[in-house]
DNA sequence: GGACACATGTAACGGGTTACATGATTTC
DNA sequence: GAAATCATGTAACCCGTTACATGTGTCC
């Protein structure tokens, strides 16, 4: 019944920006959406040939050489499922996040479980800052391919920016609070714990 | 070859806490976990049955009245199995946000897309601020389930908390920036989104 | 001449969801 | 007496992943 998935959305947007060969096409969607709309190249490669069944885009071959690509370029049918989805509720946001599991679940591990897991988020919290600042430098100097579609992606690099921030953040604050509790008793321990939440429950302004 | 997958480890988690019938577990888990970890009640009765079977639970027969109930309770192979995978390497948070996506394709769809994502994100959040106060006022009032776990779930709950105006802050930001550039001329918009790109480029701090 | 990126897939599998079924118990 | 929630699932399906295959062009 239902026939599109947001992936083929984000496809036909893509598509609606210009015309690309598969290849082109699905890097500068891995470029693009990796951080909110992770999928796998195959996955998408597959959906393009589903779009084209179901006429939303249709394809025209090129040749560099001997080497062969196929071209797909938007339909009007294809911009009409397009406008359509982009008028309905959008779904919620939805997060997994493994390392907060371990994190729940760490006193069943070995002591140093916790701390391992910071390090993890660290990390790829460092890699997402990275590739973001890489994004937006194309865009300062100019030389982003869709230098006149920057009103909204500010919005997104925007939004990337503070999520990665929001990781490593965090990571800083478990470590203090970690080391704030060393070498106190349990007692002391779970007095702090509950401190940490008050001050937490004051930072979201609604009623306690 | 894989046998279990984090969702497993989720369970077991919550079975080394203690015993659970199957929906007390599930109910427990929704509460905990649906932020991070989101899975269908369906899914998890499921997967308990699998469990048994690898024999990582066993399981009692309970009565009140009529009406039966089966108790799960972890083997020592279940913990076993938790604690090895504590052990592993974190897998990368991953985030789907659809609504980013509508904000990317927004000029495709009707004037009021971008506005009415904003909303709807705006919503969203807001719920789940809700749903962390109601916890942690548990927490703070000593009535929560497992108030000796809260050395750990303070740091659960303060990410969350952080993540839930993460996405408010955005909204916010959002907000401002569109009126700003109300009325303004093209040229204007695009040197103002430049400017919002420089600024989060500063925020992180690295070399640019 | 070898490594690596280009370019495009297919096959098998699996984790997870939706929708539904069923009967007991509590609450109004 | 109806409605809601307790308490358990099952069946069908699907979106997506992993792992692999295959050949071309380019760079050193």
């Amino acid at each position: 019944m239902e026939q599109f998935s947001a992936t083929s959305y984000a496809i036909l947007g893509q598509l609606a920006l210009r015309s690309w060969s598969a290849y082109d096409l699905i890097q500068e969607m891995k470029r693009n959406f990796h951080y909110f709309w992770p999928r796998a190249e195959s996955g998408l490669y597959a959906e393009l040939k589903r779009l084209k069944k179901l006429d939303c885009v249709h394809t025209t071959k090129r040749k560099t050489g001997k080497r062969q690509s196929t071209v797909y370029a938007i339909s009007p049918k294809g911009k009409t499922v397009l406008e359509t989805w982009l008028g309905t509720e959008p779904a919620e946001f939805k997060l997994e996040f493994e390392g907060l599991l371990r994190v729940f679940l760490s006193r069943f591990g070995a002591p140093e479980t916790l701390k391992k897991t910071l390090l993890k988020v660290e990390e790829d919290a460092g890699v997402l800052s990275v590739l973001a600042t890489n994004i937006a430098r194309e865009y300062l100097t100019g030389t982003a391919p869709f230098q006149e579609e920057i009103e909204v992606r500010t919005f997104v690099f925007d939004f990337l920016v503070h999520y990665a921030d929001l990781y490593k953040e965090w990571v800083v604050r478990t470590r203090e609070e970690l080391q704030l509790r060393e070498g106190r008793s349990a007692d002391e321990r779970k007095k702090m714990a509950l401190e940490l939440m008050r001050k937490n429950i004051a930072k979201l302004n609604l009623p306690v």
